[in-house]
DNA sequence: CGTGTTTCATTAACATGTTAAGCTTAATTT
DNA sequence: AAATTAAGCTTAACATGTTAATGAAACACG
């Protein structure tokens, strides 16, 4: 028997113990250890999202672009262009597929890339140690989980 | 020992295993399960959230209320302004300290949500069933456990 | 008592989230 | 092949996220 699950008179649990608020602060308190430094190069955290996936990827189509960077597809169009205006990326028509569009990072967006990532995985280290490596390994497999469970 | 963690050439963990990734999945995971019924309504997540809160508190200053929702002050000054139009909620100066604006829930406010809550605690339960409960309770946990590592 | 500082809230400006509509190109159907 | 449907992306419109600047009220304190 766990704690008594805490709810007000008519069935709704508190919100300060549930999974959409709880999810929401630990994203942001772990998201406010990144910002300082996203901020000092100029880049919002979803270009950076951008810029890694396609730092992982080589060449890929916007949707799938999209889909691995938790990103909806008019935000990417935007951010696409911002990220192109800046020289970081390149968008180029599919040959194969008239309505497709590759991406691909540039040289000068890799140079980016690797110009910030040691600081990046400094904080995520930092991170780290704080919660404990062994407690995040738990936490992303128990989040998998419910991605599995919730999604299929 | 678990799993070896997946890394890229140069520090940086692969973006689809580390926590501001997958923390913003599982959210809208859950919160795709809701978003029907909000649409339903016409209320966002965000007002949602709001008048949620002032429901278990009665009346607060909008700080706490933005605190507790997880709203920055300027988005709730906004959300406020619709969620007045509409009648849920109301604003009033505080004679105490003119700097601070008590907010309270209408009987029209407190009237829509004794409406949807028992949509929103059935989907909330379905959520539970598919993931299973102690799952979600221990996820909870780990989650509250995080923002104690970080915030405080 | 008045001046400087802090606090609370709002406004401004720009980026993204979100849904619906539109446009172009592929694939399907007949 | 022509018409229809589907897929990929963009645009539009509005709400929120985010940081910085502003305005007003309360505080600190010399």
């Amino acid at each position: 028997m766990t704690r008594p699950k805490a709810q007000d008179g008519f069935g709704l649990a508190q919100t300060r113990r549930t999974l959409p608020i709880l999810l929401l602060r630990a994203r942001e308190a772990v998201m406010e250890n990144f910002r300082p430094l996203l901020a000092a190069h100029d880049i919002t955290e979803q270009q950076w999202r951008v810029i890694r996936v396609l730092e992982e990827v080589d060449q890929v189509d916007a949707s799938y672009l999209a889909e691995q960077a938790s990103i909806l597809a008019p935000s990417l169009t935007r951010i696409m262009r911002t990220l192109e205006k800046r020289g970081f990326i390149q968008g180029v028509r599919d040959e194969k597929d008239g309505r497709r569009t590759l991406v691909h990072l540039t040289d000068e967006g890799r140079a980016f890339i690797r110009k910030i990532a040691p600081e990046s995985a400094q904080i995520y280290a930092d991170i780290e140690a704080k919660i404990g490596v062994d407690n995040i390994e738990a936490l992303l497999d128990q989040l998998e989980a419910l991605l599995v469970a919730l999604d299929g």
